[in-house]
DNA sequence: TGATCTTGCGAACGACCGTTCGTATATTCA
DNA sequence: TGAATATACGAACGGTCGTTCGCAAGATCA
């Protein structure tokens, strides 16, 4: 790994843990610079403008999810048994504070961007539909598998899915509600249940 | 109503509107004051500070809130005709543009100063503490009327309903889901009937 | 109407923003 | 090792930020 590659991905570490607590519209090449010790100059030259530096947080932020939520996920069994592997290491994305103080930066961002045009909306707004078709790609299996009722709907399962995650970071980030993480689960177990066949 | 009350009032009413698309840290005074035809200082005024005036700003929305969702619920009678007057009122609060164009601000708000310690998160964090003790209330009360099952946990009932309102921001405002209102509907609809005897 | 208090303005402050550019120093690879 | 390239720096740019202050014009009410 060559040094400009090295130097660039420690600033999308740093970057990615100051967003999750601060969002975009929070961070700046000059804090970023004094963090990492290293000039604004030296720093911004790496990305070109403050846009790009985004869009490249947001890759970096895909990337993470995808190998912390996702990819674990897909060892276990089609159907049930993964939907639940996801599920447990979405919650665990969320809370896992290393790395990300604020917890899981999509909600941040989702929050912030989704009324704000531009190539940055765009980028986000197509993973999230990504993600949101994957849930539901999931769901489809679990029925396919025998687990999950024939007549239930993979993208109404994903809605609700999404819905309990945004709860949990309401709850436990706003409100610091400490019965937050059993809520979200006793949610799922719920939506698990009346999901499954035989219910 | 004095001069400055009613300056004051429609500076609150262009910032409310700002917010809901840009967030607190998407406003400045500059900005408001060219919106408003009048000079920074003139408007900065109004309050003494930036952060005074975000304060002053959840005030207005928490009001706003209260008149438009839960003061119009209170007519209705108690129990699950209430809670579902409830559910339509605060759907209609985060989907109608006229003077909030980018959707409920308290959403945009949680997300951006849930893990920004100050005053201001303090006092949003109070306001949907009470929020959520007053649908969790709601949720008691439907037991009570023997609407609800009596085994219903109220505060999961309020966690749950949380959960299918902040999906429909998401679905509807960063994915331009356009089944958004309808997924929310049959999350709540699904939320009641669990909920409710008999089920 | 006249005096008082309220409201709003303009200019200026230091700080920080994203960005540009010429230059120096490291790294890389023949 | 030497030449070419990649990486980082410092200084400076025009702008905007929140905030201060002294002063004028406005509203208010005896």
């Amino acid at each position: 790994m060559s040094k400009g590659r090295k130097t660039r991905s420690a600033i999308l570490s740093e970057a990615l843990s100051a967003v999750s607590t601060e969002g975009f519209q929070g961070i700046s090449i000059g804090m970023l610079a004094d963090r990492l010790k290293m000039s604004k100059s030296g720093l911004f030259a790496h990305f070109g403008s403050k846009e790009e530096l985004e869009k490249a947080v947001l890759e970096e932020a895909g990337q993470r999810f995808m190998a912390a939520v996702w990819t674990p996920a897909k060892a276990f069994p089609r159907g049930r048994p993964r939907i639940e592997a996801i599920f447990r290491n979405w919650m665990d994305w969320s809370l896992h504070t290393d790395g990300m103080p604020g917890g899981c930066v999509f909600m941040k961002l989702s929050a912030e961007v989704d009324e704000k045009p531009g190539p940055v909306r765009d980028q986000l707004s197509e993973m999230q539909a990504r993600w949101q078709a994957t849930l539901a790609r999931s769901a489809q299996i679990a029925i396919e598998e025998g687990h999950f009722r024939p007549d239930l709907d993979p993208r109404q399962f994903a809605y609700e899915m999404q819905g309990i995650l945004m709860a949990l970071k309401y709850y436990r980030r706003l409100l610091r509600d400490e019965k937050a993480v059993e809520r979200s689960q006793q949610a799922f177990a719920d939506l698990l249940a009346r999901s499954s066949v035989r219910h």
